[in-house]
DNA sequence: CATCTATATCGTAATATTGCAATATACAAA
DNA sequence: TTTGTATATTGCAATATTACGATATAGATG
């Protein structure tokens, strides 16, 4: 049905696929991509980074600051994006602990 | 339009993308959550883990394994699913950079 | 062989995502 | 105030995802 059932999940599950899901497209990895190259804040720039219309764009820009992802903060007319550190601190602990964890795993 | 201009991205960013895009859902963390609890393989197991119809998980499981988070080896009939520790250190390299590089960032 | 068990595939309905043109909003600067 | 620049929203078409019943496949077991 398109729709998934969050509410049979844990909050941790349902938190990591809401922020994989917004990592789940090569747009918004670039834009992650790019945000740590310039390693600033840039606003209309990711424009001539990414090959897709300015709307589609503010749309990712969207979804990734829902997640938590990025920050934007508002510099006169433009906004100031950058990386939220504290979420890609999460994810870092979530896989970290699965692969300290996996190294035990006596597997098929 | 629905459909992602891969093309446009570099390789790493669409590998990204695929791998956190199977894992951007609360069904599929769950999985993983359970292959690494259980710290064993498991084959119909999971059907009693997780509240979903037995072909909504075996489409789930497919998710998985096109983006090498799971192995699954026949076993009998049943099959052997454990975690595929390769693509999380991937994941877990990829997020570790991040983390490091994002300290040095000075934002907004 | 018949049957059970485990898993996959098909078909389909409901919903979500992606992309963009057109348009709106909001601040800046002339 | 008019104009330009930056970003968001709306509306819509194309496509993808999610979920499941029904059914198929494949190995195990009686």
């Amino acid at each position: 049905m398109g729709r998934s059932k969050t509410d049979h999940f844990t909050e941790q599950q349902n938190q990591i696929a809401l922020i994989a899901k917004a990592l789940g497209h090569p747009a918004r990895v670039a834009i992650i991509d790019h945000l740590l190259k310039v390693n600033a804040c840039i606003g209309n720039a990711i424009l001539e980074e990414i090959p897709l219309a300015q709307p589609t764009i503010s749309q990712h820009l969207k979804v990734l600051r829902d997640a938590n992802l990025i920050k934007g903060t508002i510099d006169g007319n433009a906004i100031c994006y950058c990386i939220n550190e504290t979420t890609f601190e999460l994810l870092n602990s979530y896989f970290q602990n699965i692969t300290t964890h996996v190294i035990h795993q006596n597997c098929c």
